[in-house]
DNA sequence: AGACTGAGTTCGAAATCCGAACTCAGTAGT
DNA sequence: ACTACTGAGTTCGGATTTCGAACTCAGTCT
C-alpha cells in the first residue's frame, strides 16, 4: 500500500517536530505561561541536558522564539511562537481523549467553552458548506478500514 | 512528571500512552487499514522488538485489541478499538498544523471535507450556545499568556 | 568578599533503540 | 518425507538517548 519514496507525510513531519515525551508538554507549558528555562525545569521535571536541546530545535523548527527579557546580565527566555500557539487543538484533541477514554485519570471535564462553561466538543469546519462534521467526513487521513 | 504524587493532568496521561515517536504512527497506521504485525513493520520501518512492545503497550491501554484471525496456524491481528479511533481528531490537528506551519513538508492540503472537497478547518463546539470557537475561548487548558 | 541567580554544560550510569539473525508452529509443493 | 515458506514474534550486541547530580559562568545583591 504505502510506497516510500515520498520524503514523509505530515504527520511524520509533524511528530519529527514535536513527536517525543517532551515537545508537546513544553508547548503546554508555555501555554500555561511558562518562559523560563529553570520553570520549565521544575515544572516539567525534566533534566536539563534534554531540555536545553528540546527548546533549541522547537526554536529552530519556529514553535518557540528566544527572547532577550533582561540586560544587566543578559538573559533570555523562551515564548511560544504563533506556530506554537497554533498547536493548542492538537493539544486540546489530546486532552478531550484521555478526558473521555483514558481509565487512569479522573474523569472530570477540565475543558469548557469559556463564555459559558459548558463542555467542549471538537469538530471540523467547512466554510463553504457552514457546517461542523466528524472525523468519518474527512478525506486524506486515509481512514479505510474496510480494505 | 509532577515530582509529588499528583495524578498528572490529563495530557500527560494521553502522552503517557501515545507519547513516543511511534505510537501515534501506529494509530494512524491502523486507521490506513493496517492490521498485521510484518505490515507494520514494513510500513513504519519501526524496528521488531519496539513493535512488539508498542503494540503491547497500546492493547494494554485499549487502544488496539489483538484478535484472531486464523485458526489452523493460530495468528493475531491488530485492530484499533472505538478509543484507538477516537484519536483522529488529534491526529488531523497534527496533519493540519503541519500544512500550515511546517516549512519543510510541501504545503498542498491533504485534508479536506468529503462532501465539497473545501480544505478543512478545526473548530470547537459548544452545543448550549450552538457556536463554534477557536483555541482563546477554550478555558481549561491554562491558556493564560498575560500573567 | 561571599552568597545567589538564571541559563546552561559536563559527566558517568541506566534505559531505549537499532538491525540482523534466530525461533517456532503450521502450511504448501514435490 | 524433505524442503521452502509464512507470520509473529524473541534474542543478541552495539549505538543512541535519557537520566540525575554536579559544575560553570557572568552578573548582582548585601
Amino acid at each position: 500500500m504505502n510506497q516510500q519514496g515520498q520524503p514523509g507525510s505530515a504527520i511524520e513531519e509533524t511528530l519529527r517536530i514535536v513527536g517525543d515525551r517532551w515537545s508537546i508538554l513544553l508547548v503546554r507549558a508555555g501555554l500555561r505561561g511558562i518562559r523560563r528555562f529553570d520553570d520549565f525545569c521544575d515544572d516539567l521535571g525534566i533534566a536539563r541536558p534534554v531540555l536545553t536541546e528540546r527548546l533549541r530545535r522547537l526554536v529552530k523548527f519556529g514553535i518557540f522564539e528566544r527572547v532577550k527579557y533582561q540586560d544587566k546580565p543578559v538573559r533570555y527566555e523562551y515564548r511560544l511562537t504563533e506556530a506554537g500557539l497554533a498547536l493548542s487543538p492538537a493539544l486540546v484533541a489530546l486532552v478531550r481523549w484521555s478526558e473521555e477514554y483514558s481509565q487512569e485519570v479522573s474523569s472530570e471535564t477540565t475543558l469548557v467553552h469559556a463564555p459559558c462553561g459548558t463542555e467542549l466538543e471538537q469538530a471540523f469546519w467547512c466554510r463553504s458548506c457552514q457546517t461542523t462534521f466528524g472525523p468519518n467526513a474527512v478525506k486524506g487521513v486515509g481512514v479505510n478500514l474496510e480494505s
